[in-house]
DNA sequence: CGGCATCCACAAAGATACTG
DNA sequence: CAGTATCTTTGTGGATGCCG
């Protein structure tokens, strides 16, 4: 439970999962089917901007991953449904939370960034800009 | 509070946020930031792997961010010390309980790619090997 | 020491067309 | 409807070299 218990070893297994885990969309597909199982193109409208290849993705790395469920409800017309599995909802509370943070730090971080493109901007005495990333 | 407080527009800046701080070496950066403070060329050793540029990249994206501070300490020889801040502690703990799940439920994620992996190659029947991620 | 600039290779993202 | 296949474009990562 110590913070120590994080390991920065190349080789350990665990940073691979967090990196599937902590992508674009899985956790707000997760928070989508936490409510109840969907199917393809209901998660596809709900996610907006998201394209049916990266979707379709993610969904694919949930299921591998034991934490969405793919169910073929019927054929012609074909109809999928996807359903959050236990483990799933055991990782839907630590990145929800995640989110969270987002949400109630967003103005800090804001203000963050615009002090320090401003220290940016001064340097540009230099007359050289150095193209602060435009977000 | 509620998991319906997830936004799924795509013009919510959380989003983008989100995508910022989950990625694949800033919790790995302030958790060793939480101990102490650390020069550079010391978080890059811990950190295996890490390559020059994409540590580079990750502080300067916490910093501007708000969540680390960058001091330089001496010139010739440049010593540049990190530091992280308060709104970086805030994040640090759900960031560590998102890489602890992975920690936790390694095995049952591992099994689950098995047995899906499995799956997939029962299909080969058909001829077309789906090409399974080797991860 | 702590970068930044450049080049290159590869992976990921998008758009489009097609299928059962 | 729920994908797959293909192509093109963009982005990212590593390696190298240089600088203050």
């Amino acid at each position: 439970m110590e913070l120590e218990s994080i390991c920065f070893s190349s080789d350990c297994p665990s940073r691979g999962l967090f990196d599937q885990i902590a992508d674009k969309w899985s956790a707000m597909v997760l928070a989508v089917l936490s409510e109840k199982p969907h199917r393809f193109n209901l998660i596809r409208r709900r996610l907006e901007g998201v394209s049916q290849k990266a979707l379709t993705q993610c969904l694919r790395r949930l299921e591998r991953n034991g934490l969405v469920t793919r169910r073929v409800v019927s054929l012609s017309p074909v109809a999928v449904e996807y359903e959050i599995t236990a483990l799933g909802r055991t990782l839907q509370k630590p990145l929800s939370e995640l989110h969270q943070w987002t949400l109630e730090n967003l103005a800090d971080v804001d203000a963050a960034r615009e002090a320090f493109d401003a220290r940016q901007s001064d340097d540009t005495f230099s007359g050289i800009q150095l193209g602060k990333p435009a977000e």
